[in-house]
DNA sequence: AGCACGCCGACT
DNA sequence: GTCGGCGTGCTC
């Protein structure tokens, strides 16, 4: 027999099957989808069985497989193909997009082997005499026969001397299970009872039609409730659910809630999770004995059989996106291809849908659902614009009269206050005051960002590090300035304002241990402190009862960062943070400071106006040809030789201007990324309407450049920021 | 990605 | 004359 091997190498060149020759002993064992350990060259490489035939297809002499690495397949049919069609949808290679599928632990790569754990269990042999023994030892014998199988542990515990007694009396029989890390314990199966209106979408996704829907449902609207009513459905059913939520809400707590709901049915993939910890989940998974997926991004590949439903919750996130190791796929689309083949729907839901989803919508590619109104029946809390240019005067630090006002109020009153400090887009630079020079990285063009917790002037892109100046080195004079906050520095103007607050301090340094994270949002939820100071980690998905102010405290950092979306992220950070006032009983207030109060996306915030938003931003979307009206594709032109890589890149571009019409080409251009790590990038940018010839165009470039060692080609369609 | 083969510059 | 640069090509 001859079997297809994909080797675990991703480069362009090698990106194909390679035939082997399977020797008999193997031939009954081998099949598609299996990982196996083959000669390639000088090496011995792991790959992917892609196909098993009984003619070879080259006059070459194959070589043999050299062994199975699996005992029961990787990849199923359904992945083996998702691949393919991934492959041509991010023209990434084909081994990439099966890596990106598994779990480290299972990627075909030397040397990523993660052993199985066991545990010894017994039971009873038949030649066990059921009474008569002595009485520890008839102690154990009779646990064993009402649990049916025990596990060794327990049974050392009532006495190790007589168990190894039975056990060498042929009594007991030894049998290994596997030990999955992650135990988890039975739970209270706990059911909220429905709104109306929860019913309504819930009914309409489930009765409806099989297609995409999405669920517009504003902050505090019990979206949670309605996945999880979708799931019990199909659960009941006999069908699976995956569930994608954003990493960053992927937190103990929401994975809880599905936990107390299906208990041990839930199998989550997350970050903080080590290797074997994701493999026994992946496993749990493949066997089917969990039936719910939760997870981030990645997530969207598990092993499911029979899905019955795929829900993309906060549907508007980018991380959905995956940007910088190819493939860059689009786990909605993923989702969505999944979702064809078995014949599901996929509810996306957002308080501030993507307008690529919500466009859709409204052209009845998704059926649009909505739920306007909180569960709690308040209305969402009042927001209030603080205009810094006119505050600034009386401002004390970063916090202006008003929001100092109203936070003496809550704490008078008892009640919670959540802080954000919007960091998104924001560099704390060092400059000089006198000559204006800036520290920027000798290997990047990138201005070198100050660390307070090692008193370096770091560079993000490449690491390099340097210890921090008293001086400027240009001109001598002591006057550097380090421009942009931090929380620390927030924390500190606190202490001053309002000496008896306590503070509790979010943000990655503080939050990088593990589990840090949960213990803040207990001890807060525990009333321990008064104010939650953060970035952008505090805005999503906490849901405290006693918080019913929220201060921003700069909102439209994030609005000054040069990419087209940077309207719609504001303007989604800002709904999301100000939904997390006033969930319970009392009413919400936010205070929202500013120095463009006009900005329509500032506007439209404080009116809590989605739709009013969606329709300004399409408007703008239209004007300068940007998604969802046209389509984007990011051509990436790096190398070492920065004037023979503008030659290459014109060149592309020419050829592109040859080959393509109705396409808009820009470029190429280098962007304020030109140089890191020593190498150049320029780019390309192209917006088009239609991508019937553009794969096939791109993917001739693609081509043409492997195994260049000067040119790199990378190509991003849909980038998610275009920096 | 590795590794070998091959064709031109500065050395014992 | 040789050692070694990295351009080019191949891996079943």
């Amino acid at each position: 027999m001859v079997a297809g091997v994909l080797v675990e190498i991703s480069h362009q060149n090698v990106d194909r099957i390679f035939e082997y020759d399977v020797p008999g002993e193997m031939a009954s064992e081998i099949q598609v989808g299996l990982r196996v350990l083959v000669p390639f060259g000088k090496q011995e490489l792991e790959g992917f069985v892609l196909t098993l035939s009984h003619q070879k297809s080259t006059d070459k002499e194959l070589k043999k497989v050299i062994r199975i690495v699996d005992s029961s397949i990787v990849l199923s049919q359904e992945l083996l193909d998702l691949g393919v069609w991934m492959q041509k949808e991010t023209l990434a290679t084909l081994i990439s997009c099966y890596q990106t599928m598994l779990p480290r632990a299972l990627k075909a790569k030397r040397g990523t082997e993660v052993s199985i754990k066991y545990d010894t269990y017994y039971r009873l042999s038949d030649s066990c005499p059921q009474s008569d023994l002595r009485s520890t030892q008839q102690r154990i014998v009779d646990y064993v026969k009402e649990k049916g199988s025990a596990l060794r542990q327990d049974l050392l515990s009532i006495s190790a001397s007589s168990l190894n007694t039975l056990i060498r009396n042929g009594c007991l029989i030894e049998e290994k299970k596997e030990h999955y890390r992650l135990q988890y314990e039975k739970q209270e199966i706990v059911k909220k009872t429905l709104t109306p209106m929860q019913q309504k979408v819930v009914d309409a996704v489930i009765h409806g039609e099989t297609k995409p829907y999405l669920l517009y449902g504003v902050t505090g609207s019990g979206k949670t409730e309605v996945y999880m009513e979708i799931i019990d459905y199909y659960l009941k059913q006999g069908k699976t659910s995956i569930v994608l939520v954003p990493e960053i809400s992927l937190t103990p707590q929401m994975v809880q809630r599905f936990r107390e709901r299906f208990g041990e049915r839930i199998a989550a993939l997350h970050s903080a999770l080590s290797d074997g910890e994701k493999y026994d989940e992946w496993r749990r998974i493949y066997r089917g004995e969990a039936s719910i997926v939760i997870g981030a991004r990645s997530a969207v590949f598990a092993p499911l059989e029979n899905i019955g439903i795929i829900i993309v919750d906060e549907e508007h996130s980018e991380s959905y996106k995956q940007t910088d190791p190819s493939p860059r796929y689009h786990a909605k689309e993923v989702a969505l291809m999944r979702a064809k083949t078995h014949h599901c729907s996929v509810v996306f839901g957002s308080a501030t849908p993507s307008l690529e989803a919500m466009a859709r919508a409204q052209k009845n590619v998704f059926t649009y659902l909505e739920l306007p109104e909180r569960v709690n029946g308040k209305s969402l809390p009042i927001v209030e614009i603080v205009d810094m240019n006119q505050a600034m005067k009386k401002a004390k630090g970063h916090f202006s009269q008003r929001l100092i006002q109203e936070m003496e109020q809550r704490l008078e009153n008892q009640e919670q206050i959540i802080l954000l400090l919007n960091r998104r887009g924001y560099s704390s630079f060092v400059t000089c005051k006198n000559c204006g020079y800036t520290f920027k990285c000798p290997n990047c063009d990138i201005s070198l960002t100050y660390h307070k917790s090692s008193n370096t002037l770091r560079c993000h892109y490449c690491g390099y590090g340097e210890k921090e100046y008293k001086t400027c080195p240009k001109c001598g004079e002591k006057s550097l300035n380090n421009l942009g906050v931090g929380t620390q520095k927030i924390e500190e103007e606190l202490h001053q304002i309002l000496p008896e607050a306590r503070v509790l301090r979010m943000d990655y340094d503080t939050t990088s241990r593990k589990g840090m994270h949960e213990k803040m949002i207990e001890s807060f939820k525990k009333q321990e402190y008064d104010i939650l100071l953060g970035t952008q980690m505090v805005a999503k998905g906490l849901d405290f009862s006693q918080v019913t102010l929220v201060g921003i405290l700069n909102a439209d950092t994030s609005l000054n960062i040069p990419d087209f979306r940077s309207s719609e992220n504001t303007f989604s950070l800002l709904s999301q943070v100000s939904g997390r006032s006033g969930r319970a009983q009392k009413s919400g207030f936010v205070i929202l400071q500013t120095f463009n109060p006009d900005h329509y996306a500032i506007q439209y915030s404080q009116k809590q106006d989605y739709l009013a938003f969606y329709q300004a931003e399409m408007k703008i979307r239209r004007q300068l040809k940007y998604p969802p009206y046209y389509y984007l594709c990011n051509i990436r032109v790096s190398g070492g030789n920065a004037l023979l890589l503008f030659d290459e890149a014109m060149k592309i571009k020419r050829s592109l201007e040859r080959n393509l019409d109705q396409v808009i080409i820009l470029g190429p251009s280098s962007g304020n990324l030109f140089r890191i790590n020593n190498i150049f990038r320029y780019q390309i940018i192209l917006k088009y309407k239609s991508d019937q010839a553009l794969r096939e165009i791109l993917w001739k470039v693609v081509d043409h450049y492997k195994g260049n060692p000067k040119v790199k080609i990378d190509i991003d369609f849909n980038p998610s920021q275009m920096l």
